[in-house]
DNA sequence: ATCTCGGGAAC
RNA sequence: AUUGUUCCCGAGAU
């Protein structure tokens, strides 16, 4: 509540003084921008990436450090005691409370602008050296033209951010190697024969269908609707996130992959087989046939595989039902890109 | 233009 | 699992 207050009066004094290249935590900024900007560095043939990571970022903050560059722009002695108080409150360990010396508390109001103006002297550093480079929170990634000079731009990096800035970097997550395969805000970027294109990294991909896999699960007892309503918001929200990249493939296989698993689950809905014989001759199908499909022991997903469901149950008929056809969305918001 | 709630994403 | 900042979408209120 009182941080809130700092909080205000704290953002517009250094948003105003951080990096025209680090964009997390920002008022308008977006991990869009971000990576449209990573992306701009690898068509300029900055085709290597130094990626560097921290380790339990917000544990490992030096306070006396933070405190020092606070005070540098802020003489409200008010403001600053309120700081150091909330970075004094302590920080949850195990779910004990823990008094610290060190840190700002994880899921405070105040943490994410404070690692901002804390990382703001590592990307102050950074153009002296003449890098490239994009910062997303704790998510650091400089961009050269050679392994070697990405070698040697880590080797720096991390001496300065360890000594300088008594951080721990992860070694295990930072590495130099290449955008294509690497992951940042959960893209990769890619050059096609047309230009260099921003594509999910493979994660995203299998985390969405992930997602999409258990929303359609047979278990839960949700009505047809209210599936295709969830479906419809995730799916929403996702391509509003990674509708910025290209993956006409991708979202055409999974269309595909959805409404199969769709019709399944609608297959599985009408549970007797006189369910299923009513619901099939009130969407069209003659009785004779809708006799025989509705007595059928074939396996539920080997059923809707098949031309059977396909035919009263086509794309119209699941659109009437509320399903969102994934391509089409994708094609509409990728073209405002 | 502000705000609440619901959802998606990054960290 | 929960919290936080920011961005985006939807619904609603003024």
């Amino acid at each position: 509540m009182i941080q809130q207050a700092v909080n205000q009066v704290l953002q517009p004094i250094f948003d105003a003084t951080f990096s025209n290249n680090s964009f997390g935590f920002r008022p308008k900024r977006s991990a869009h921008q971000a990576i449209t900007r990573a992306k701009t560095y690898y068509e300029q043939g900055y085709k290597y990436v130094v990626d560097i990571d921290m380790k339990a970022y917000f544990d490992t903050v030096n306070h006396d450090k933070l405190m020092y560059y606070i005070e540098q722009k802020v003489q409200d002695k008010r403001v600053l005691c309120l700081t150091r108080l909330y970075l004094k409150s302590g920080i949850m360990v195990n779910g004990l409370f823990e008094p610290s010396e060190e840190g700002t508390r994880q899921g405070g109001n105040l943490s994410p602008l404070l690692s901002n103006i804390y990382l703001n002297e590592f990307d102050k550093l950074l153009p002296k050296r003449g890098y490239k480079f994009v910062r997303y929170a704790d998510d650091c990634n400089i961009y050269v033209k050679s392994m070697r000079a990405g070698y040697r731009v880590m080797e720096k990096s991390i001496k300065f951010l360890e000594e300088e800035l008594k951080l721990t970097v992860n070694r295990e997550k930072s590495a130099v190697g290449s955008p294509m395969k690497r992951k940042f805000l959960g893209f990769c970027i890619m050059p096609m024969r047309n230009g260099v294109k921003i594509r999910p990294h493979q994660q995203a991909k299998l985390s969405v269908k992930q997602k999409l896999r258990k929303l359609t699960k047979r278990n839960r007892g949700k009505s047809t609707e209210v599936i295709l309503k969830q479906i419809k918001q995730l799916m929403t929200g996702w391509l509003n996130y990674y509708g910025i990249s290209v993956m006409k493939r991708f979202i055409n296989e999974l269309n595909g992959w959805l409404k199969h698993r769709l019709r399944q689950y609608i297959w599985k809905q009408w549970k007797k087989p006189k369910t299923r014989y009513r619901n099939l001759v009130q969407l069209g199908i003659d009785k004779q046939k809708a006799y025989e499909w509705s007595n059928t022991r074939k396996g539920y997903w080997r059923i809707s595989a098949s031309y059977i469901l396909h035919r009263p149950l086509t794309d119209k008929e699941l659109a009437r039902l509320g399903y969102i056809d994934i391509s089409k969305k994708y094609q509409f918001v990728h073209s405002n890109y």
